[in-house]
RNA sequence: CGGGGAGUAGCGCAGUUUGGCUAGCGCGUUUGGUUCGGGACCAAAAGGUCGACGGUUCAAGUCCGUCCUCCCCGACCA
């Protein structure tokens, strides 16, 4: 892709609205844009960085060999009521009535949606055990949104829910849950922490929370850095495994999982026959990811005073070319060149714009592509062009002719 | 929803305290020129119902009232 046509729009400075690291370099590095308070358009940076971590997401569980699903954010109001969680929701829950009549609201999560479809579906303990997941847009209209995509009224969620005949059944996928989430979380370049939370308004027995430190968290856990332990807290004593001392942390919630027992099988009639022709609720799990949060979460794990350092796996692209001036012939044909060949392979984008080599570096750190490729007249005297990672700014003087192979050893 | 802050050009701001002529500055944008390895320089230009509505006044960005929007702290969430 070429710069000139990619739609990509920086700021040399970050609106006053954006107070976060993370909400400041989205905006700056033209990932978003606000329309309203809580609600965001993805650029095409942004939206890149979006679908790669959705396809991790949906990797990771298509592994575990949950099914992918599409449900409704359209949602019949009376569903709530079945449920008992139309109170709980209140105003969080986005309603309205249709020209019929009829109530509905945006799906602020799909509890309800899944169980009615499962239940249509599945009569017998043959059929199960069943994972479904989506990766879908939720409505909440929170009180008050914040840090950019950190807490949005409008976001995406990855959520997956289990169905099982029995206990032993649900611990299995739950275990089978928590191993996809500390993949996906790593192939995200973050480094997390998991605890046991409370199950708040989607009720259950058991939960885990996983999150990351970030000075943005809204969530404060105290943490053993020693033994991970971790728990929702502000009282900094002993660890209770290895007595060390705890650190107080400030984290964002990235993912949740519950262990839903039959709350939602119960009252909305999710039943199947058993083996011994007895008729069972369904036992159930849910699994959330914010993955629209994640976003913010990379960006507040891996920045530095020029912008965004995106992991290899997250980043919109692989390689940016930056030939400093367009108008020297050979910087020009030799960046081309690459470029061609190494689009075959990768994604590449290529800076073709008229501007100064200052402001294509300061653009190219805040975009945050890993691996740079800077391409000048006084390397090419020398048969030379640089590549330079974005982390740590080490640079590689290699030959024109063979930059492909060096560029492919480091992508890999 | 309780508490605090802010709305002036695309972005960042000054001006509002003490009302006064045609509302300024930096960046960005357009045109021309000189530049060209870390956000260049010179010249010219475009761009504003000063958040909205109402009021006070000879006169309102500035004073008064109502409303809207955005941000921050709190409770809640992925």
């Amino acid at each position: 892709m070429f710069w000139s046509e990619s739609f990509i729009y920086t700021l040399k400075e970050a609106p006053e609205a954006a107070e976060s690291v993370s909400h400041k370099l989205m905006l700056r590095a033209g990932l978003i844009r606000m329309l309203v308070a809580g609600v965001y358009s993805y650029l095409p940076l942004g939206f890149k960085v979006l679908k790669n971590i959705e396809n991790i997401v949906r990797e990771e569980m298509d592994k575990t060999g949950a099914c992918e699903i599409l449900l409704a954010a359209l949602q019949p109001e009376e569903l709530w009521i079945k449920s008992g969680r139309d109170e709980q929701m209140g105003e969080t829950m986005i309603r309205f009535t249709d020209r019929k009549g009829r109530k509905l609201c945006l799906g602020p999560t799909h509890e309800e949606v899944i169980t009615e479809l499962v239940k249509n579906q599945v009569r017998s303990y043959r059929e199960l055990p069943v994972i479904l997941y989506q990766i879908q847009t939720k409505y909440r209209d929170e009180l008050r949104p914040r840090f950019g995509l950190m807490r949005a009224c409008e976001f995406i969620m990855k959520d997956a829910y289990s169905f099982d005949i029995d206990e032993a059944s649900l611990d299995k996928n739950y275990k089978k849950m928590f191993i996809a989430y500390e993949k996906i979380f790593k192939r995200c370049g973050l480094s997390f922490i998991s605890t046991k939370a409370d199950c708040g308004v989607m009720g259950g027995d058991e939960s885990c929370e996983f999150m990351v430190e970030a000075l943005s968290g809204e969530d404060k856990v105290i943490y053993c850095s020693d033994c991970n332990f971790a728990q929702a807290s502000t009282e900094t004593k002993k660890c209770p495994n290895c007595k060390k001392d705890l650190k107080g942390i400030t984290v964002i919630e990235i993912g949740h999982i519950f262990k839903l027992g039959t709350k939602y099988s119960k009252s909305l009639e999710a039943n199947f026959t058993d083996a011994d022709g007895t008729i069972k609720p369904m036992i159930m799990g849910c699994y959330g990811i914010g993955v629209s949060r994640l976003i913010a979460a990379i960006i507040e794990q891996n920045y530095d005073k020029d912008g965004i350092i995106w992991p290899r796996e997250i980043s919109p692209y692989d390689v940016l070319i930056i030939p400093l001036n367009m108008a020297h012939r050979q910087t020009k044909e030799v960046s081309g060149e690459l470029y061609k060949n190494l689009s075959a392979k990768f994604n590449v984008l290529l800076d073709d714009r008229d501007e100064r080599a200052g402001i294509k570096f300061k653009d190219a750190d805040l975009i945050g592509v890993p691996l740079k490729v800077v391409i000048g007249e006084k390397g090419l005297e020398n048969g030379k062009i640089e590549i330079v990672k974005r982390r740590d700014n080490s640079v590689l003087l290699v030959d024109v002719d063979k930059a492909m192979a060096a560029i492919k050893d480091i992508i890999k």
